[in-house]
RNA sequence: GAUUUCGUAGCUCAGCUGGUAGAGCAUUACACUUUUAAUGUAGGGGUCCUGGGUUCGAAUCCCAGCGAGAUCACCA
C-alpha cells in the first residue's frame, strides 16, 4: 500500500467516521437532498418585512464552526457563497434526549463536511442573515483537514496561496478561495458570447482530427504518439487550419472551431502545452473584412462580460470599443523608432537591428530581422487594441502575398496589453504559390529549424481543386481570457494546468518487510526510521538500525520488547 | 536553458553570528444560549524537501539533487 501516512488530525477523523457508522447514520449517504435555495438568494431577497425563506432546505460545505455551549454558529458554503447557521440545542433537540446536538453535530462533524439542513431564515442580534437549523442531514463526511482562511474587515488572513499547491489541488483552491470561480466563469462565458455572435453570423462550428497524421497550420514542435492498428505514427494537432480550409473547399462558407491545440514547447506564464483557440474561416472575404470581424466580436465579449468596453488588466485600462489604431509593421516601428526600414535591404535592417540594441545572428533573413526590430520596440507599448497589418512573406508561409506591396503578405495581429491576442490572413489559395511555400519551409527544415513546417500533399491536393478567396482567424482563447479576468498567468485561466508529476516516496510492502523474519509490530516502526524499503535497510549499519528503533520504541513510548542486535543483523542479511 | 528567491506542524509563517524546534489558526478535552478572525483554560502534533560534506554539535554554513515562484531567453 503506497497510502501516505496519516496525519494525527486524518486518524481523529477517520475515527470519527468510524463512529458514525457505528450509531446508524450514513457518511455518504446516496439518497438525494433536495435544496430549495442558494445561499445567494437568502442574502439578496431576505427582509424581516417579507418575511421569506421560513422553510428552506439547503446544502454545502461546513467552513466555520463557533461553539458556545448549547448554541452554535456555522458557516456553510455553497456554489453561490456562504450563510450562517445557527444550531441552538433545544431546537435541535426537543425532547430529552440531546445526543444529536451534543455527540452528532459538536463531535462528528467537521469544517469540510458537507451537510444539508432545513430551517427558517432569520437575522441575529449582531445583524447577520442566518438560518435557524431545525434539522441536518450529513451528505459527506471530509476525512482531510482543509486550510483554513479567514477574512476580517476585507483583509484574508493564513491565505492559501501557494501557486503549486493550488494549481496541483485545484479543488482545494476553489473551496477556500472562492473568488477563483469567477475567473472560470468568465471565461466560460467569454467562450459562450463568442459561439454565440459566430452562430449568429450562420458559421458553422465543427470538429476536425486531434491525432493528425501529418502536423500542420503553425510552427511549432509538435506531441508524437503511435496507433497500434495502423501502426503509424500520429501527431497531436499544432493547430486546425488546415483541416478548415479543406472544408472551406468542400464549399462551407463559414467554419469554424473551439481547438485545444498542443505544442511541445516551453512553458511559462503565458505559455501551456494544452492551449485553445478559436479558429475561423469565411470564404469570399480578406483580411480587411477580418479585422472589422475581430473587433466587432471582441467589444461584444467585453461588453457581455463587463457591462462596458473598459477592462482594467494590471496597471491599465484597456478599452476595447471600435475602432481600434490600424498600424502596418513599418508604420509602427517608424512611429516607435523614428526608423523608416520600408526600403532597407539586409544588410541596412541587420545595421539598423544593431543601433537598436538588439540581438541578431547570421541566420536571421530579412523577415526575421523585421520581426525582431517589431518585436523588441513595438509590441510591448501597444497596451490598447491596435491591429498590426503586413508582414514579411518569409515568415507566413500559409498568407496570400500582398495586393500591392512586394514582399509582404495580407496579415494582421492584434496587439493588446503589449502581447498578441489573435493572428489572420487572406488565406493562400493559390496551389503553386502554396506548393513553393511549402518547399521552402523544407529548406529549413533540413537547416535544422525543428518548427518548419511539413508538405501536406493532401491539403495541396484540396487546393488544387480550388479554394475561394478566404479570410482566416486564430484567436487565443486562454491569453483573451487572461486579458478579460486580469490574470496575470496563463495557469489562472486553465482549471489543472500543466505541472511536473508529483514526487512521491517509494515504499516496499510489508509483507516484503516481513519475508525477512521482521516482526509485524516493528515494522511500522521501521518505516517511521525512514526505511522505507528493503533496499534502504540493506544498504545500513545493522547497529545504527538496532539503535535507531530502539530509540524509537522508548522515545515514544511504545512498549515494545527491544530485538536484540543479533536479530537486526539477519534481518539485514536476508536481504 | 540562464539568473535569482524559496522549501520548518494539517494551513500561514518566525527561527540572528551554528548549541536539544517556535507562534497564530486548525485539532483534542473542559467551560460558555446570538457569535462572527468568537472567547477562556489545559493538552497533543515535526523525516526542519532529499542526499552528501564541514563541525564536538547543522533547520542554520558548503556542495549536489528534487520541487515551486519570479525575471530573462526559446516558442510568433
Amino acid at each position: 500500500m503506497s497510502h501516505h501516512e496519516l496525519s494525527e488530525q486524518e486518524i481523529i477523523r477517520r475515527n470519527t467516521l468510524k463512529e458514525i457508522t457505528e450509531t446508524g447514520m450514513n457518511p455518504y449517504p446516496a439518497a438525494e437532498f433536495t435544496v430549495n435555495v442558494t445561499a445567494k438568494e437568502i442574502h439578496e431577497n431576505y427582509t424581516t418585512e417579507k418575511d421569506n425563506y421560513q422553510d428552506i432546505s439547503i446544502a454545502g460545505r461546513i467552513m466555520s464552526r463557533r461553539i458556545m455551549g448549547s448554541a452554535s454558529f456555522v458557516e456553510i458554503q455553497d456554489e453561490t457563497g456562504r450563510i450562517q447557521l445557527y444550531f441552538n440545542r433545544d431546537a435541535i433537540c426537543p425532547g430529552e434526549d440531546k445526543n444529536l446536538y451534543n455527540n452528532v453535530f459538536k463531535k462528528m462533524l467537521d469544517i469540510g463536511d458537507i451537510i444539508g439542513i432545513k430551517g427558517y431564515v432569520f437575522i441575529t442580534k449582531m445583524g447577520e442573515i442566518s438560518v435557524h437549523v431545525s434539522e441536518f442531514t450529513i451528505l459527506c463526511k471530509s476525512v482531510r483537514p482543509l486550510p483554513i482562511v479567514k477574512e476580517k474587515d476585507g483583509v484574508v488572513y493564513d491565505a492559501f496561496s501557494d501557486p503549486e499547491q493550488r494549481y496541483r489541488q485545484r479543488y482545494l483552491d476553489l473551496i477556500v478561495n472562492p473568488q477563483i470561480k469567477d475567473t472560470f466563469i468568465k471565461r466560460t462565458k467569454l467562450m459562450n458570447s463568442m459561439r454565440e455572435y459566430l452562430n449568429q453570423k450562420g458559421y458553422l462550428e465543427v470538429e476536425t482530427p486531434i491525432l493528425q497524421p501529418l502536423y500542420g497550420g503553425a510552427a511549432a514542435r509538435p506531441f508524437k504518439t503511435h496507433h497500434n492498428t495502423l501502426d503509424q505514427t500520429l501527431y497531436l494537432r499544432i493547430a486546425n487550419e488546415l483541416y478548415l480550409k479543406r472544408l472551406i473547399v468542400g464549399g462551407f462558407n463559414g467554419v469554424y472551431e473551439f481547438s485545444k491545440d498542443f505544442r511541445n514547447e516551453g512553458m511559462d506564464r503565458f505559455h501551456n502545452p494544452e492551449f485553445t483557440q478559436m479558429e475561423l474561416y469565411v470564404a469570399y472575404k480578406d483580411y480587411n473584412w477580418m479585422m472589422n470581424t475581430v473587433e466587432e466580436m471582441v467589444e461584444k465579449i467585453a461588453i457581455d462580460l463587463h457591462g462596458t468596453t473598459e477592462v482594467k488588466v494590471g496597471e491599465n485600462m484597456i478599452n476595447f470599443k471600435r475602432p481600434w489604431k490600424r498600424y502596418t509593421m513599418f508604420e509602427a516601428i517608424k512611429e516607435y523608432t523614428g526608423i523608416d526600414i520600408s526600403l532597407m535591404d539586409e544588410t541596412q535592417l541587420s545595421e539598423t537591428a544593431k543601433s537598436l540594441h538588439i540581438e541578431i545572428n547570421e541566420t536571421m533573413g530579412k523577415g526575421k530581422l523585421i520581426d525582431e526590430i517589431f518585436g523588441e520596440t513595438v509590441e510591448a507599448k501597444l497596451i490598447q487594441p491596435t491591429f498590426i497589418t503586413d508582414y514579411p512573406i518569409e515568415m507566413s508561409p500559409l498568407a496570400k502575398k500582398h495586393r500591392s506591396v512586394e514582399g509582404l503578405v495580407e496579415r494582421f495581429e492584434a496587439i493588446c496589453n503589449g502581447k498578441e491576442l489573435c493572428n489572420a490572413y487572406s488565406e493562400l489559395n493559390d496551389p503553386i504559390d502554396q506548393r513553393e511555400r511549402f518547399e521552402q519551409q523544407l529548406v529549413l527544415g533540413k537547416r535544422g529549424d525543428e518548427e518548419a513546417m511539413l508538405l501536406d500533399e493532401d491539403f495541396l491536393r484540396s487546393l488544387e481543386f480550388g479554394m475561394p478567396p478566404t479570410a482566416g482567424l486564430g484567436i487565443g482563447i486562454d491569453r483573451l481570457s487572461m486579458i478579460m479576468t486580469n490574470s496575470n498567468s496563463i495557469q489562472d485561466v486553465i482549471f489543472f494546468p500543466q505541472m511536473r508529476p508529483e514526487k512521491r516516496i517509494q515504499t516496499d510492502s510489508d509483507d516484503k518487510f516481513a519475508e525477512l523474519g521482521i516482526p509485524a509490530e516493528w515494522i511500522s516502526v521501521i518505516q517511521k526510521a525512514g526505511y522505507n524499503t528493503i533496499d534502504a535497510i540493506k544498504n545500513t549499519n545493522p547497529n545504527k538500525l538496532h539503535q535507531e528503533i530502539c530509540g524509537y520504541n522508548k522515545k515514544n513510548k511504545l512498549g515494545l520488547t527491544n530485538p536484540s542486535q543479533e536479530d537486526v543483523k539477519k534481518w539485514v542479511i536476508t536481504i
